[in-house]
DNA sequence: GCCGTTACGGTTGAA
DNA sequence: AATTCAACCGTAACG
């Protein structure tokens, strides 16, 4: 297990047999659907399996999130019948589920040259925000429902290349995601991040320009047809995203930039329903931390825009 | 040829 | 500390 580096599908993309595809093919994959782009061009382009790039739609579709559900670990185990205490149970399980998952684990697959230092590994006192909990939504599963120091991933390239193979772990960014980036406009944001992210792991030279992660798996370009890279994807008559949100929307997080690139027609279609749910939730003091710090961290993750400038 | 679904082999991490 | 086991993953193949 060690050295999972990747494995070779059948469409030339690399993958990790077992793991997650790296957020940003995710959100590439979630983007390009967005521009309409069809699921077996997405296929082709990012390389990676139809079925894949099905699963991922059907998901962000259905929960919001981009982000690969919670891997491993055991559930709370239900036996004990919630009768007791409703309202207790009820808690119970939102705690339950967001303690659970609380890592990072952005992806960095050990091919990279990753300079080490940084630690970050998130601790498990990882930062979260309370705001992006609410948005978060609450997630159907068990898992899934906190974590949102995902985003300080998505968002703090550094912290992610920090890993220099063995990165914190995130699986459970999932809910980040949808904090994270709320719409397509976050996308942009974070996908920058994510992407630099990811971009290791595809691509361990990477120098990388910023977005175009998925275009970073092919150097040539081949199926180039996008050759754009978000930019190149978005849809010109966009619009930019307005804040509406400054819940979900941490100030001055990166999302500020300039995201109007991609409009957003996706949306989340949840957030309304199930936007009610989660309000109060009991966060556990380590999110409470954890919001602090994303907070902060937000803000430090302001990156550059990415200039798409041509690439290929 | 496209797309949804699922079997398969694999990884992860709480219990 | 080691093992168990359930949950997830992506690919490949099927229909």
């Amino acid at each position: 297990m060690e050295q999972t580096y990747g494995e070779v599908n059948q469409l030339g993309g690399v993958f990790v047999n077992g793991r997650p595809l790296p957020n940003a093919i995710r959100l590439r994959i979630v983007e390009l659907a967005q521009l309409g782009i069809r699921p077996c061009d997405i296929s082709r382009q990012l390389r990676v399996s139809h079925g894949c790039v099905s699963k991922i739609l059907a998901r962000y579709n259905e929960t919001g999130s981009i982000l690969p559900g919670a891997i491993g670990g055991s559930k709370p185990r239900v036996t004990t019948p919630n009768v007791p205490n409703q309202y207790e149970s009820s808690k119970q399980a939102s705690a339950q589920a967001g303690l659970s998952y609380n890592h990072i684990y952005p992806y960095s697959y050990p091919n990279t040259m990753s300079p080490t230092g940084t630690k970050m590994g998130s601790p498990p006192g990882v930062p979260v925000t309370a705001g992006h909990m609410s948005i978060s939504r609450a997630w159907p599963s068990a898992h899934t429902v906190s974590n949102i120091l995902g985003i300080r991933a998505f968002m703090d390239p550094a912290a992610i290349a920090g890993t220099d193979g063995y990165p914190p772990k995130m699986e459970e960014w999932s809910s980040v995601n949808r904090a994270a980036f709320p719409a397509a406009h976050a996308v942009n944001g974070i996908d920058k991040s994510a992407i630099d992210a990811d971009i290791k792991y595809a691509q361990p030279s990477s120098t990388l320009s910023s977005y175009v992660s998925a275009c970073a798996y092919s150097p040539t370009n081949q199926y180039g047809v996008y050759s754009g890279p978000a930019g190149g994807y978005v849809a010109p008559g966009h619009h930019h995203w307005q804040p509406q949100s400054p819940a979900l929307s941490h100030p001055g997080s990166g999302m500020s930039m300039h995201a109007g690139e991609i409009h957003s027609p996706m949306t989340f279609k949840h957030q309304a329903r199930e936007g009610d749910r989660k309000p109060p939730s009991p966060l556990s003091k380590q999110q409470q931390q954890q919001q602090q710090q994303q907070q902060h961290e937000d803000l430090n993750s302001v990156h550059g825009p990415s200039h798409l400038t041509s690439s290929s």
